[in-house]
RNA sequence: GCCGAAGUGGCGGAAUGGCAGACGCGACGGUCUCAAAAACCGUUGGGCUUCACGGCCCGUGUGGGUUCGACUCCCACCUUCGGCACCA
């Protein structure tokens, strides 16, 4: 690659267009990356990148995304692993339905176009994907699977159907997830959202909650861990049972309560019950029976908003029933008030107003008694002006008084027990993931409901997938359109062959993306999910790459799920993602979100076309830290642009050789190796904009040695060759050309991560730092293992230490060998 | 309100107990050019000082502390961002 021969006057620029298409042709022409589950004498390494929402466009977060999680695949290709990385299009949801009712193309048709045109884009970047692996959740082949899976987790009694309060979206008219829900607000238009009572199916991800809450040995980024174990929310505390002063019609004699605040209980002066709570119609008098009917109508019609307010003034009314401490033998009002939830806990809460706030607050405007049962240190015995929370002693509360409260917890829970009036109780916030969506574009839930005496039917697995019509009326009713539909609503009960009808709900899309890795692992399968085979190759996923927006949803859906299909005995270890990393957001060049209406959208595309799939690639990854995002600034790509013309230069327009062995080129072939430590550190550590400026650095050294003169060929074509395997992983492309250009052999992706090493890596001399009291004074030239003796008297020969010492002896020295030498006077 | 993360040049950022500002953008100056662009070279935290080489002081959100030495560790506060939010 050098040449000895008169340099051509016009040398060859860079064309990043015409090579790039180039290689991607031959890449998949020569099936470069088609993966394979097992590589005799290589280990398999699962790499995965969330998939794409089929929006029909991809954005440069995508690329945010994905570009970096590619190099790192790359990388470990490299390093020796059979790697996979795929793809596919999560492609089941809202927009294509809501593209449809606003009078566009069918969702089929939208979402099909979708992928076409999502397929080609995601081609442009470059990417190791395995295509021949590719899943669309939307696919018959797909979500028959999706389906057997509902089927699998019902067999497990991990599906049920249940009449439950939940979140409706006027606008989209449909039933949303309590994540779905943001300030009481639905999530997609922003609608606000409003309580209804449906039947519904959910999936009882409470059953895993003590194991999805251990969750400290992934490596996955602690914040993220924390956010899971603070949204299942485990508290611990008691269950205490008030008797009713009156039994309910149904029999129900008693209102059962969760409390973490057990050694309160003597200072109970009033019960709540949320306004959906099941015994109020049943104990409300009828001379409360007005008021409070009318209240729980306000409270279903009050928007999550109104109520979720947390600086709202208490509201409530009086039931007209009274309850029984057991404890204290007190009676207790009965009140209705939305600020208790019915979806926590029994939906009933007793109040002690002295040691709760909201209770406080509460008693405070209805005039109720507020009684202190834990005394403060120092309580003078006067009323309290807010309520007392802190730990402190029992006082008013019978034979525990005097004890101190921590430990009256343990005391009046075991009182409970013996009594039989509770006991210890642990309370989980998580609440079971509602799966039914009243939409047509998802997977159809595979059940049937039996005109005759057999109930509810799951569909027999052979009969699967339970497939979507294409022919349905978009209308949105607040019904799915599958229930318009005869032909698909009306069937034959599998069990006794009678008339039946079909479930019309499909599944919220989240249970699609719960599985869609362990499919990749088996993709074209069309006998089961996916074999012991593939899934013992490739399954738990090594590395997980996506934005941290799923912490709450996505990832901890997978992992409900992975742990069923563990339990089913389909997939081997506990969790679906070992490790997990997740990217910041890239944001517009003004620092806000990229959005249409803001007008700071930057499309991928038009960076592609101008400066090429290799420098926006490498732009993405030397912007920052991966981890934290931040705004895309248009100018700044011009940076590695220059960068690699400046590689593509040093191949193209090589200096002359017959350079003397040892001199600059020596040097610089001492540089790449310490370069090629650092990229390979940066690299294992995700810190990619070190590892591209580590390279430019050394792209830097090349060009300066280049001009210094003639170069040793054998250190120069050695330089080269390491800089190129280093750019590989960032920039496929002009790595792989240059690489063929310069007689290597195909392909670049196929070579073996070089090793560094360390005779040449060493620094034979470093500028070693001089201090005086911690000041920097001087820098003096010695080699990184010299001694400290040595050190010092060099140092002392320094005219300027010489003079700032001024004959004294230091009183301490501090020496880190290659760091500094610290002479301390004082 | 509670939990978490982060504050460094004009800008993106580097350095996680040892030379603050690597690498890059921008800006300024220069080479080339009829000219411009591109490319390339140089300068670029602030202040003081020196004819000059150089030297000194200040400087990593604010205030304190630990240390020979602090962007880095500790305490308090301010700001920004993310999550949760009447969860009994």
């Amino acid at each position: 690659m050098t040449s000895t021969t008169e340099q051509q006057p016009q040398t060859e620029r860079y064309e990043p267009g015409a090579i790039e298409q180039r290689w991607r042709q031959r890449w998949e022409e020569s099936g470069l990356y088609r993966t394979e589950d097992h590589v005799e004498g290589r280990d398999n390494w699962y790499a995965l990148t969330m998939l794409p929402y089929t929006s029909g466009d991809l954005h440069v977060g995508h690329w945010f995304a994905m570009a970096p999680s590619d190099a790192l695949a790359r990388f470990r290709r490299m390093r020796g692993y059979n790697v996979l990385f795929p793809i596919g299009f999560d492609a089941f949801g809202l927009p294509a339905e809501n593209a449809a009712i606003a009078g566009g193309a069918h969702p089929k048709d939208w979402t099909d176009g979708n992928i076409v045109h999502m397929r080609e884009q995601l081609k442009r970047m470059g990417t190791m994907f395995d295509w021949t692996r590719e899943v669309d959740t939307s696919s018959p082949d797909y979500y028959r699977w999706t389906q057997w899976w509902f089927l699998q987790l019902y067999r497990q009694g991990l599906a049920y159907r249940a009449d439950a309060p939940v979140n409706w979206c006027p606008s989209c008219n449909t039933v949303l997830a309590n994540e779905q829900v943001v300030l009481g607000a639905c999530e997609r238009c922003h609608a606000v959202v409003e309580q209804r009572a449906m039947e519904q199916w959910f999936f009882r991800i409470t059953n895993y909650a003590e194991e999805l809450l251990a969750n400290e040995e992934l490596e996955w980024p602690e914040y993220v861990k924390l956010m899971q174990r603070n949204w299942i929310g485990r508290s611990e505390g008691s269950e205490a049972a008030f008797a009713l002063e009156t039994p309910a019609p149904d029999g129900t004699d008693e209102i059962r309560v969760f409390t973490t605040r057990p050694d309160t209980l003597h200072g109970v002066t009033f019960m709540v019950l949320a306004p959906e709570h099941p015994l109020v119609r049943q104990i409300t008098t009828d001379e409360q029976r007005g008021e409070v009917e009318a209240y729980v109508r306000a409270a279903g019609l009050a928007s999550e908003l109104e109520r979720q307010a947390t600086d709202r003034e208490k509201t409530g009314v009086f039931t007209g029933a009274w309850c029984v401490n057991h404890l204290t033998g007190d009676r207790v009002p009965i009140w209705i008030a939305d600020y208790a939830l019915a979806t926590y806990g029994t939906g009933a809460v007793m109040a002690v107003p002295a040691h709760d706030q909201r209770d406080f607050e509460f008693a405070e405007k209805f005039g109720l008694p507020i009684p202190v049962v834990i005394a403060p240190p120092e309580w003078d015995g006067q009323p309290l002006a807010e309520a007392y929370v802190e730990p402190g002693t029992m006082v008013n509360s019978r034979s525990f008084d005097g004890l101190p409260s921590e430990e009256g917890k343990a005391a009046v829970t075991a009182h409970l027990e013996a009594q039989g009036w509770g006991g210890p109780k642990i309370q989980y916030r998580l609440r079971d993931w509602l799966i039914s969506r009243q939409r047509y574009w998802g997977a159809p839930i595979p059940m049937v409901y039996c005109a005759g005496e057999c109930g509810i039917v799951p569909v027999p697995e052979d009969q699967l997938p339970v497939e979507l019509p294409y022919d349905v009326e978009f209308l949105p009713t607040g019904q799915s359109p599958l229930a318009l539909s005869e032909e698909f609503v009306s069937t034959t009960c599998p069990a006794c062959e009678g008339p039946a009808r079909r479930e019309t709900d499909t599944m919220d899309t989240f249970m699609c993306s719960s599985w869609y890795y362990m499919r990749y692992a088996d993709a074209v399968n069309g006998a089961s999910a996916i074999a012991p085979g593939p899934a013992t190759a490739w399954l738990p996923v090594d590395q997980y790459t996506g934005g941290a927006e799923h912490a709450t949803m996505h990832l901890l859906y997978a992992r409900f799920f992975y742990k069923a299909a563990r339990d089913a005995g389909t997939v081997p270890g506990d969790e679906p993602f070992t490790r997990y990393f997740a990217q910041g957001q890239i944001l517009g060049p003004d620092g806000r979100r990229m959005s249409k209406s803001r007008g700071n959208v930057v499309p991928p595309d038009d960076q592609v076309d101008q400066w090429g799939a290799d420098t926006f690639r490498a732009y993405l990854m030397f912007l920052g830290p991966w981890d934290q995002g931040g705004p895309y600034d248009v100018e700044g790509i011009v940076g590695v642009a220059r960068w690699l013309r400046r590689v593509w230069s040093l191949a193209a327009d090589p200096p002359a050789g017959g350079g003397a062995a040892g001199g600059a080129s020596r040097e610089a072939l001492r540089e790449a190796h310490r370069t090629l430590e650092r990229v390979t550190e940066d690299y294992d550590g995700f810190d990619l904009n070190t590892a591209v400026a580590a390279m430019m650095e050394l792209t830097n050294t090349l060009v300066r040695t280049r001009e210094a003169g003639p170069v040793d060929e054998a250190d120069w074509n050695e330089s080269l060759r390491l800089l190129l395997l280093m750019l590989a992983p960032v920039c496929p492309h002009i790595a792989e050309e240059l690489w063929e250009r310069n007689g290597q052999p195909y392909s670049v992706h196929q070579q073996d991560w070089p090793t560094a090493d360390p005779a040449l890596s060493a620094l034979e001399t470093v500028e070693l730092p001089v201090q005086i009291n911690g000041r920097l004074r001087d820098r003096i030239d010695v080699p990184p293992t010299a001694t400290e003796a040595e050190v010092r008297a060099l140092a002392e020969t320094r005219p300027r230490i010489a003079e700032l010492l001024d004959g004294r002896e230091p009183e301490r020295v501090i020496y880190v060998p290659g760091r500094m030498l610290n002479l301390v006077l004082r």
